[in-house]
DNA sequence: GATGAATGAGGCTTCATTCAT
DNA sequence: GATGAATGAAGCCTCATTCAT
């Protein structure tokens, strides 16, 4: 019944754009600030400077684009916070770093921890997505199990501890990241951590 | 003459008026299942067991429903931590009958919990009931300030360690509610706690 | 997001019109000319003069409408085919007096003729409304056994026979559907009658 | 310097240009099955194994591509339905004829008989088409007309007898091709054509 | 107070078609 | 000739809200 017109090609100036990462981008700061059924796909597009086609061309579906975004930044924030951990290191020590790399990751990327934050119980992730995220902290729980061998940690449930870690540094990166000036960032940043400690140590 | 009959008046046995009630539970277990936007308003009142109308005789839009849910179970969360707290009360004393309330109320309202949880930065609340929510947890800055002051607690910022101890709180609360054996419980409620207060302790 | 608006209530001048049939009525037309796919839900809506919602408040789908639609004049067709048939007739006057039935129906029926042969064998139409429809239709198959029984019919497969007689009759229809002048019509369907019971005779 | 690669050329094994007839051949397959509207292009040549834009490449239009395939299944049926006849041969043996043909051209190539009936009174199919379609069976009205002034057929309007034919053995195949047995379905062919000549004779 | 049919903007997704490479 | 990313109108369906009864 339609007769022609449709697929005006690629558009005019695109050059080489890279649309699949400005889709993704664009979806990580709306989902942050809106949610995920406050962010129409339309609005995604149209932010990211795409049409709408184009988004369903590389994500075939919502649910889609937003499990890529949340296996990428899980991975991420995996990453970041092993950064300078070494084998050989004492685990007083490694837990010190990371909880370091932690909060610096935090409050250097506020949305991607919002993201993570919102999503981590969402069903709007699929379950896959949902166990390669976790899959990527588990080296945590035996860090902290070799503390509790070695008494450097007080000898209690380790899945309580990280997750009293985890809780108490996310509660961390949101006060720290409201402090502008950075020195007096760093002292609470120190003193969060130290809270975090005391309540480990034996 | 007329072939429709809408508005068939009261349903037969709907007692006198538990509608509103009726209305305010399951909007409370839907929203915490399935989000603001995933719960339509249709949704509710067919598991209320009332019309469409109904609903919105009651509530004018969808937000007000959510907000009044959330103004009355933030006030609920605040007299449930208060529960037994006397001005005679020693700070210690008073912080850690607190932590027990906090937990124990978590532990027994699960579904009132996720929602303050999940709706506590959301922007379908409105300002004004997030501010009065806030006004009702004020008390607790007093008795982290109080602590300073008598050598209780270590010198810091009562605004942070408030808030460490609420994340804390709320992760304890989510790995003690997975605990169905209540002596085990017991002894994770025992020990999220102890975390807690090392960490503030001089 | 959304503030208020929506949902005008009841047309001002609706009074207590069968939005349902309307909506039935202009589907079958629709249908017929240009398919199932060649006719947008909206333009169903649009010209049986009600809102698209309503529509979808009646049919959750529009495999539920065509479904519908398919059930009821499939029923209608068999109906019509059985006018005066009495259990003491003679097969023979059986048989002539469905072939009458069945051109009469669908001279004066084009529509729903035209419905039923579209998607006799089409894969929006529900198996269950498919299983329906063939259901009412049995009752033939009865009478083309007895026939052979008692000799008044050929010998043959009667599903074949009842296949012959149904493909000549759709033609037969079509053929006589486009004679206007009622004597000319009357003698075409005298003779294709003809056609199919000297097909049909030992 | 260039980040893409759009078109990569003739795909490696391609040879010179089964890309045409693949795309008919597909399109065949996918139109009977799925329908107009229900067969995306992009899915015609994702089986096809061609790009989108080959497909119109040979087709501007989809519209153009169902005209093509019908304007050749519809001459090849026409030319199938001629095997054979003479002009020396008698009316009775030439219809014989015809049937035989037709229905083993339809038992063979069900995919493009079912096209054909799918596709006969279709808006998609251009009106030239469709005449031409017609055209090339014009030669069966002058066959009955001869069979009616020497007497071998019923004396009756030629295009009636000529639809009742068609349609009965549009009946006939689809019976027929359910039978897998060879013996009992060239029992059915009979049974049928008989049905068939009974029905035109005097 | 209660009912539920009616509304229509808006959401997600599909798809014929184009064109730079 | 061939490729496939890009386009955007259009389709199906949802849902907050209204109002006559």
């Amino acid at each position: 019944m339609r007769r022609k017109k449709p697929g005006t090609g690629p558009a005019a100036g695109s050059g080489t754009t890279g649309n699949r990462e400005k889709i993704l981008e664009t979806a990580l700061r709306l989902f942050t600030t809106r949610g995920f059924f406050g962010t129409p796909t339309s609005l995604i597009s149209k932010e990211a400077g795409v049409a709408t086609g184009t988004l369903f061309f590389y994500f075939p579906t919502k649910e889609e684009l937003i499990d890529t975004l949340y296996r990428r930044i899980k991975g991420e924030a995996a990453q970041a916070m092993c950064r300078g951990i070494g084998d050989e290191m004492a685990v007083k020590e490694k837990l010190r770093r990371i909880g370091f790399n932690a909060v610096e990751w935090g409050v250097e990327n506020p949305e991607k921890l919002t993201f993570m934050e919102q999503f981590a119980h969402s069903p709007f992730v699929s379950t896959s997505a949902h166990e390669e995220g976790i899959s990527h902290f588990l080296f945590l729980e035996e860090i902290v199990k070799d503390g509790i061998r070695d008494g450097t940690i007080r000898n209690t449930d380790p899945a309580l501890l990280l997750c009293l870690m985890a809780s108490a540094l996310s509660g961390l990166i949101g006060q720290a990241s409201a402090v502008r000036d950075p020195s007096g960032r760093g002292e609470m940043i120190r003193e969060g951590l130290e809270f975090i400690f005391r309540g480990m140590m034996p």
